[in-house]
RNA sequence: GGCGCCAUAGCCAAGUGGUAAGGCAGAGGUCUGCAAAACCUUUAUUCCCCAGUUCGAAUCUGGGUGGCGCCUCCA
């Protein structure tokens, strides 16, 4: 298994720091508005990493941070009238709920900044004890870079050359322009904690250091984000855990591209973002997560309504395969027999399942692996499904399922199944219906009826094993 | 000014030295009462342009062109 190291520049071999056990720390949203697609990018990305991780068997903690205080918390929380607290509370629900519609699993742990101060406090505390920080007359905290050599090493900056650009804000309190805020005193409207420098909150980018020692020590195996996070976010996470802790904080750094409109970044500051809410409301949740790994995930992706309707027909293929061999093997008697052919079409299966791992062990190649699935599909469709297929016995069609759904659920695609929602009375009654008109050759009120049910939502196919129904939203 | 990324069919997208995966859309056919789904066939002599290295280049090197990102909060 090999991954492309931000630190390296390179592909490198996986090998974790305890054997099969993996640390990862994926850096959360700010939670003060609601999850825009941008930010689903690393969501569904990480969450197929840590999936894949599990399915390959190693023993993965995985946390993500909220940041729950912060200067646009505050601003917009002051805008309402109401805590920081309200803000960030009422925003982090609405993250997990689309979280959730995307199929993200919950991390094992997601610590709030709010909860870690005095971890943070104590951090801050350590580095100004070593000479890595200072106090200004103003009551802030900085962290000294040129105290750290290394500065620079993650992103390829050098200090020297950042110096000429000029985008960095001048204040006369820093002993160099690049040192950055590890504690910010308390100013009016704002929460503050109590510190041996007064009151007052704690810095960015303190927080992931303070939580990730936290809740996972001071080396990790991999450290998580978005490509806009290297410099200066993940820089300084660099400079203060190793200058705090003296080991190396992360040994594989991995980030992902952005989401695109129109080729430029989606963000809130250019105002050209799609919230996930919205999006889900009018094509599902489903399509967006498909979207997300069906490119490379550190190339960037443009978003488009045409683009995310593609994704919503490919998506159907696989339901399709799904429900169709779920039908099958619901409609096939017990008594075909397995027999030697089975077992050599199940190693012909096994090795779209050995390509799948080749394509993830790869970088992830989540692109590939979808591909990969497809073909499984094909297979699937052609061998069992399509109407000259021979008998077949219901081990073997159980086990291209198993197969099946085990490669989608790495990836995360696949909404709930057909079968985990029952058709109510009124529908059935429909359904016996129209196959009474239809055995009585009366195709006009038969047709009339499946297109009654697709307005309902429900699908029907006609097969020789009799009608195969699907619900219409489960994309 | 510094650091870095990208360009492959109508669209999305893998492939990074051995002769262009996969998906969507399109065309033709099979199946069907008609559908739907599915299957079969078909869709890039060519990978932004030019030059070079090589028996061989989408892939490596050099030079262009076009687009983007980070250096300020950002995923």
């Amino acid at each position: 298994m090999r991954f492309y190291n931000t630190l390296t520049k390179k592909k490198e071999v996986f090998k974790p720091i305890h054997e099969n056990k993996v640390k990862i720390y994926v850096c959360g949203p700010t939670v003060y508005n609601f999850m825009h697609l941008g930010n689903a990018r690393p969501l569904c990305v990480f969450d197929v990493l840590r999936k894949y991780l599990i399915y390959r068997k190693f023993d993965v903690t995985f946390v993500q941070n909220f940041t729950d205080i912060d200067d646009k918390i505050i601003a917009k929380a002051n805008k309402n009238g109401v805590s920081s607290k309200e803000i960030s509370d009422l925003y982090k629900k609405e993250y997990q709920k689309d979280a959730h519609g995307l199929g993200v699993s919950d991390a094992d742990i997601c610590p709030t900044a709010t909860s870690n101060i005095f971890n943070m406090i104590d951090f801050v505390f350590e580095l100004i004890k070593k000479g890595y920080a200072y106090k200004t007359i103003s009551n802030d905290v900085y962290f000294r870079t040129d105290k750290f050599p290394e500065y620079g090493k993650l992103s390829g900056q050098s200090i020297k050359d950042l110096q000429i650009g000029t985008r960095v804000a001048f204040n006369e309190e820093k002993e160099n322009p690049y040192d950055f805020v590890l504690w910010k005193a308390s100013k009016l409207n704002e929460p503050w904690w109590p510190s041996p420098w007064g009151n007052g909150r704690p810095g960015w980018h303190i927080e992931c250091s303070a939580m990730i020692k936290n809740h996972l020590g001071s080396t990790i195996d991999m450290h998580c984000g978005g490509q806009d996070l290297v410099f200066p976010h993940h820089e300084n996470e660099i400079a203060q855990s190793e200058c705090c802790n003296g080991k190396k904080l992360a040994n594989y750094w991995i980030h992902n591209g952005f989401v695109n409109i129109n080729d430029e970044k989606m963000s809130k500051s250019l105002n050209n973002f799609f919230t996930v809410r919205d999006i889900a409301k009018k094509f599902g949740y489903k399509p967006i997560r498909y979207l997300m790994i069906s490119a490379h995930y550190r190339t960037s992706i443009n978003y488009s309504e045409a683009v995310l309707l593609n994704c919503k027909s490919a998506l159907l293929r696989l339901h399709n395969c799904r429900e169709n061999l779920n039908f099958k093997i619901n409609s096939t008697d017990e008594n075909v027999d397995y027999n030697n052919e089975d077992d050599k079409l199940k190693e012909r299966l096994s090795e779209y399942k050995i390509d799948f791992i080749k394509a993830m062990d790869d970088d992830l190649n989540t692109a590939d692996a979808l591909a990969v699935v497809f073909d499984l599909t094909r297979k699937i469709n052609s061998e069992f499904l399509s109407n000259k297929s021979k008998l077949f016995s219901k081990e073997i069609l159980v086990f291209s399922r198993k197969l099946f759904d085990e490669l989608c659920g790495v990836l995360g695609i696949l909404g709930s199944k057909n079968d985990d929602r029952v058709l109510n009375s009124e529908v059935k009654k429909l359904i016996d219906e129209r196959e009474e008109a239809r055995r009585s050759r009366d195709f006009k009120k038969s047709d009339e009826i499946r297109q009654k049910l697709y307005e309902i939502g429900v699908i029907l196919e006609d097969t020789n094993k009799g009608v195969n129904w699907k619900f219409r939203d489960l994309i």
